[in-house]
DNA sequence: CTTAGGG
DNA sequence: CCCTAAG
């Protein structure tokens, strides 16, 4: 195989994946991994300026040549090579979570769990050290390396990118959003990567977990949700750039496909994932979707499109753009990789903040003000429960006088334009709810436990009587309206 | 796809 | 909120 790839130039990208495919033993393979590189520098240098890159492995300079070929090169590449795990970027946080799950970390999970912890913390506070981090590793390109720690530092720091792109790539925004991942959707590296993996399972093999973790990854970042949802908007995009850039390499698919294999191989399930979008790209809605998987497993297809719904929901940008009344401000959060990590159990919170509420001066009667919105670990396959803000039910209400009770598409359509969640079955449920609340209301006032309903219903007593007077305007289909 | 209804 | 059945 090795003569193969060194005789035959013309392909070796497909030769590469020969190697990654099938790494018969260990020792001849990294044997072969290191001659290949030996012998073929020229490849390397070309595989450099390639648009992918690699980021644990790195065999560009002659340097790194050295280093590889050094007696280091066992111990060095392993905690790089499972740093490359957590920064698999071939997809949204399903990806990272079913890649987590298949692979075994020993220490990893303990050190993933803390950066995730404190990744989280920064979505609210604001301030993470990671900053601090990634700026230093970014910006200073050739910093003194010692210890697993320094060589990550190092290996970005050998990324050949300008200054300002290894700053922009590194450097963690206030925000949090920033993040590596963000920078492997940028700098995708697939065959490359392969290698690596491969490379890491024969040394988890022959280490048999035993390798530590590296310490100053800055893997936290992969592991925050915020970002994977506010990359994965892009992530398709860059996907699609990728493999249209990709064209150096000559066969996009062809590589797609090795790469689908290998993974497959793994049991990974994010290349069928993938494989299911790029083979049917317009599949608009999900029920298609649902249909396609269905008969495979049912627990996985949900998980998809819930992402994508999550998607679309936590882009954020136009959350509730024409309320001027009760902003609410969620952080964007999606599910988080725990089923591997007990040991740290991180539970997920988002908080829904209403900016001071104006509204509570104008109409007096509203009182939502935060709602803690704990998402499910099971991967969150439930939609995230937003709390219906008064305006919302306001505009609810206007629809409803508009349009009757049962044209949720458009009071959707003309009221909830704006906002992309608020399905019109949502309407309809919030609708249904509201009625169930009025009614309630009309008894228990009449009842001794009025006060404790003000615990549970934010709702004014005004919003309701509206509803109640919308009600009885346009009775609910059912019987709901003839409880009233 | 939209709606109604149950869970 | 989710899911499903019915138009």
């Amino acid at each position: 195989m090795l003569k193969q790839v060194m005789e035959d130039e013309s392909a070796e990208a497909i030769q590469f994946e020969c190697l990654l495919v099938e790494p018969q033993d260990d020792h001849v393979s990294v044997d072969a991994f290191l001659c290949f590189h030996r012998n073929s520098s020229e490849k390397n240098m070309e595989m450099e300026n390639f648009p992918c890159r690699s980021d644990g492995l790195k065999f560009g300079t002659d340097q790194e040549k050295e280093h590889l070929l050094g007696q280091e090169v066992l111990d060095l590449n392993p905690s790089k090579i499972e740093a490359e795990n957590f920064q698999e970027p071939t997809g949204p946080s399903s990806t990272c979570e079913d890649y987590l799950l298949d692979v075994e970390f020993g220490d990893g999970g303990i050190k993933l769990d803390n950066d995730s912890t404190v990744a989280l913390q920064n979505l609210v506070s604001g301030s993470y050290n990671q900053v601090d981090r990634a700026g230093d590793n970014g910006t200073t390109e050739n910093s003194d390396s010692s210890g697993t720690a320094d060589q990550v530092s190092n290996c970005q720091g050998d990324l050949d990118m300008t200054d300002s792109e290894s700053h922009n790539i590194f450097s963690c925004t206030a925000d949090g959003e920033m993040s590596l991942e963000q920078r492997w959707f940028k700098y995708p590296t697939f065959s490359i990567q392969n290698l690596e993996e491969d490379v890491s399972s024969m040394f988890s093999e022959r280490n048999n977990k035993t390798m530590s973790f590296t310490p100053g990854l800055p893997s936290g970042g992969m592991l925050c949700p915020s970002t994977v949802e506010h990359t994965s908007a892009g992530a398709e995009a860059n996907e699609e750039s990728f493999l249209g850039d990709d064209a150096s390499l000559s066969k996009n698919h062809t590589q797609a496909g090795s790469f689908s294999t290998s993974s497959e191989k793994r049991l990974r399930k994010p290349p069928q994932r993938f494989i299911d979008e790029l083979s049917e790209p317009k599949s608009t809605s999900s029920r298609k979707r649902k249909e396609v998987a269905a008969p495979t497993s049912k627990i996985k297809l949900p998980h998809v499109s819930y992402h994508q719904q999550c998607d679309v929901k936590s882009r954020g940008d136009r959350w509730f753009p024409e309320e001027s009344t009760g902003i609410a401000i969620q952080v964007p959060f999606g599910p988080i990789v725990q089923k591997e990590s007990r040991t740290t159990h991180v539970p997920v919170v988002a908080k829904v903040l209403l900016q001071p509420n104006i509204e509570a001066s104008m109409s007096g009667s509203d009182d939502d003000d935060a709602a803690e919105v704990i998402l499910g670990e099971d991967g969150g396959r439930r939609k995230h429960h937003i709390l219906w803000t008064v305006s919302e039910v306001r505009k609810l209400m206007d629809g409803v006088s508009q349009y009757g009770v049962g044209r949720w598409s458009r009071i959707k359509k003309d009221f909830f334009s704006s906002s992309a969640h608020r399905t019109p079955v949502d309407l309809k449920d919030k609708w249904r709810n509201l009625l169930k609340a009025s009614c309630a209301q009309g008894e228990s006032k009449r009842g001794d436990d009025r006060k404790r309903n003000l615990a549970w219903r934010p709702l004014p007593k005004s919003i309701l009587q509206q509803v109640s007077e919308l009600a009885t305007l346009y009775p609910y289909p059912r019987d709901l309206r003839s409880k009233r």
